[in-house]
DNA sequence: CGTAACATTGAGGTCGGTCAACCCGCGTGG
DNA sequence: CCACGCGGGTTGACCGACCTCAATGTTACG
């Protein structure tokens, strides 16, 4: 379907990752680019099960690993000193975390959901790539995709309203994750989704059902949000 | 001066880069990592000036370049359809920013001073680094260490007080920038600062004052910024 | 000296935080 | 079957931090 020549191309030319793609490209294609790493993680990675609402990662410990959610979500976060939790980014099936690396900025990590993971050690990861020059390019265009996606949110988090950001949230859930049509299936509480928008629950909460009340979404079960209007909430986001 | 290990290994072994160093870091050793990357752009990218408040990069135009700051400030923005605009990072001498890689998220960049920059074709780079795998690797470093970054401002933007992001500014500023001492020369305006850290020119300017007159900064000229009592700042960033 | 860009200061309004009460679905246990 | 408790979510009243708008002040530079 997607046979886009710039990805083809870094399957077998590792570098190539630094052209820009001219076309937009969807991400259902990252298989693609990513399969080289995806190949590699499934041989010497191991699957881990861990429940709902476990702690992988500790804030202090050093990220020596690279882990791939194959089903479930997990988030990284902050605890601030005063209490207060800043969630960094949700990863759904297919998403890789761990890929930053600068001391003390260790993300912690935790299940939202029971999850399923690869797990492989950064350093079996170095170990590979000394034989497998293909291997750096394609870790190098996911840190660049998880750069750009970063920065988006700085974009969505600094200068927006609450409404803003929560029509943000909705629309970048909808584009990842396991979306059905117009229906979004949150795997997330009302709390993370206010620690992941720097807003707090109460205003999530009313801003959902403003957007509600106005025809734009339709919730049910409180985690199953509908998209009524997508056009409205693409003019709400700014 | 900074013969950490990891360093020294990374210029050897490309891959390297995955470890995790155990000890903190000072910015200054930068150049031990990025010397392949930066003896490659002084032989094939091109030195080129830039007068004051001029764009660079437009927001719509493919990211093809690579830039890395000589002398001067840069910094990168977005402006959003009701005329706001968001700065999403400042790039001082020694930074290079055009790593990112996605389509659609390209910011438009201008310069802030006079500036003297490197720029390298990405095409270029990726001819190169075919032929020199240490290249990919140490683009692979400067990626996640910038993904490192954007990250700790997504904690500091998202739940922090007016008080708290600009004190988080100018400690960022007295790391990052030529201060000497306990004296930083601001080369941005106040509505630079207030379009980085998602406030208003007015909210930058109290604040400012309230620390001066609580004695914690001394301002001069402006943009002369006096660190007089940097715990004080460190325990009011959180 | 004059002007324009930049910055500060002040008054008032608003959005979102805080605190508290309430609701709802669900599992447990009598 | 209902009572109960519990966690998560919603709703309401109030308040304060920050924004808005406007006037004034300061600096840089011709």
């Amino acid at each position: 379907m997607f046979t886009h020549s710039a990805v083809l191309k870094s399957a077998f030319h590792p570098t190539a990752l630094l052209d820009h793609p001219v076309q937009s490209k969807p991400d259902s294609d990252r298989c693609a680019e990513e399969e080289s790493l995806d190949r590699w993680m499934q041989l010497v990675g191991s699957v881990t099960y861990y429940p709902r609402r476990v702690q992988i990662v500790h804030e202090d410990e050093a990220a020596d690993r690279l882990y791939k959610v194959i089903s479930g979500t997990v988030c990284t976060y902050k605890i601030l000193s005063d209490g207060r939790r800043q969630i960094g980014g949700f990863y759904l099936p297919g998403d890789i975390f761990g890929l930053e690396c600068a001391e003390g900025h260790t993300l912690a990590a935790e299940t939202i959901t029971n999850v399923k993971m690869l797990v492989i050690r950064k350093s079996v990861l170095t170990a590979l790539t000394s034989r497998n020059a293909t291997l750096t390019g394609h870790l190098l265009l996911l840190t660049a995709r998880e750069l750009a996606r970063v920065q988006d949110r700085v974009l969505l988090l600094s200068c927006k309203s609450a409404q803003e950001r929560v029509v943000g949230f909705l629309l970048e859930m909808s584009k990842r994750g396991a979306s059905t049509g117009n229906l979004v299936e949150l795997p997330m509480s009302r709390q993370d989704i206010a620690d992941y928008l720097g807003l707090t629950i109460e205003t999530v909460s009313r801003t959902l059902w403003a957007l509600e009340s106005c025809g734009t979404i339709g919730i049910s079960r409180r985690r199953r949000i509908q998209f009524r209007n997508r056009s409205t909430l693409v003019r709400l986001q700014q």
